[in-house]
DNA sequence: GTGTTAACTTAACGCTGTTAAGTAGTCATC
DNA sequence: GATGACTACTTAACAGCGTTAAGTTAACAC
């Protein structure tokens, strides 16, 4: 449904020069962030920009044109905020290859109508990974799936499949949790949650033993809780 | 946006009873299969079915009740669909639990639309677990997993976090799999692609040395490719 | 001054979910 | 056997949606 438009992939559409086109960009963000994803139209944006829908077709293909750059400002900077989060951490250790899933998190759930639209709408066609901004976190990754390797953290093999697999812990977690209500489910289970902080996090950190040292007791050594 | 009926939980709302409210139940089932998500109005609906789109409010609430109750049998199918697939591998092996989780997949990637419906549109609130058909299949890996712990195949601990370990890592994989176009993702990184059989499954044969033995090069031990 | 272009506006089309009001047919009761 | 109630619809319409076609107004170029 949406991000279908040419014009999505980021840096090859030339910069904002129009002061309109950047007051519809910042419209569109705020409702977006105000009212949510089913908020957004084209009616809505040009009321709040104070112009009529037709206005926005001379900036913007089409609706998807204008929530994929939306969604794409949205997304770049999601690398930035995953870099940031990791900064502190030496490169190649755990601690940072652990605090980049939970920045993950936080962002998903700070961010949740981009995450909808690119990750939610499936009736279509999937699309390239280049096309989705930032590459939905994967290069950050990916370098440090790199770093943990090169620095004997993590065992041998393909980074990719490791960035495949950490992606796909961090963003299940996210898209369940979005989904079910994981404090109602979680009640009368042997986890406890947390007064503070999200349950996604917690959850994950509770993941963590699994992730370093697996499911298999004769591997558990010192992970067991 | 979909799924907001009090009456999309399955069972509480009595059998369907009239011709027409079954009709009108298969050709949206039609629909949401042959055409997919988007093309699933109530004028399609009814135009299919032979009456006119008013008609079917007589039978249910809204949209969303409609849609909730054409996703609820889905669901429905699921469970049984787990529990079909993993019965011919001995209860508590290794094996029935990663069979478990390919059929997840399998199952994710043959009825996407519900997928995008129950865990796809992510503006409102989210539901509880009671209210997902099926739980989303959790009931099935609970069993697997208690099964598991109980002949010492996998670690002791607390089942709910190993079972919300398990479901992210299949959900997320299935998630981004339908957002992301895989083929051309990982052309050129170190995964061969399989000629036969989806990219996901594939995939998650290779997380399978991660989720038995963790990621840490100590634990490796025979798991290493 | 004329032509061209950018930056719009007005009006409308066809689609959507949904509601209000009306209409047959059946069935129970007085 | 007429009356009222209920079921199962229909017709017409409303408000909103993305989008298009055509017209307008101002700025600038030659």
């Amino acid at each position: 449904m949406y991000l279908e438009s040419k014009n999505m992939d980021t840096g090859r559409r030339p910069a904002v020069t129009s002061e309109t086109e950047a007051a519809i960009l910042l419209a569109a963000r705020a409702i977006l962030a105000e009212e949510g994803l089913d908020a957004l139209s084209m009616r809505a944006v040009a009321a709040r920009v104070g112009t009529t829908p037709t206005a926005i077709y001379h900036y913007f293909e089409s609706k998807d044109d204008l929530v994929g750059q939306v969604v794409a400002h949205g997304f770049q900077q999601s690398e930035a905020h995953l870099w940031k989060a990791i900064e502190r951490f030496p490169v190649g250790s755990i601690e940072r290859l652990a605090v980049l899933g939970e920045a993950y998190i936080r962002f998903a759930l700070e961010h949740r109508p981009y995450f909808t639209i690119i990750f939610g709408i499936g009736s279509d066609q999937p699309r390239r990974l280049d096309d989705v901004p930032g590459q939905g976190g994967y290069g950050v990754m990916r370098q440090c799936v790199v770093d943990a390797m090169e620095c004997g953290t993590i065992r041998q093999g393909d980074p990719d499949t490791v960035v495949l697999y950490l992606w796909s812990i961090v963003h299940g977690l996210v898209t369940i949790g979005m989904a079910v209500d994981f404090e109602a489910m979680l009640d009368g289970t042997g986890i406890e949650i947390p007064g503070e902080g999200s349950i996604s996090r917690h959850l994950y950190r509770l993941f963590r033993q699994f992730i370093e040292h697996g499911l298999t007791p004769a591997d558990a050594g010192e992970g067991v809780a």
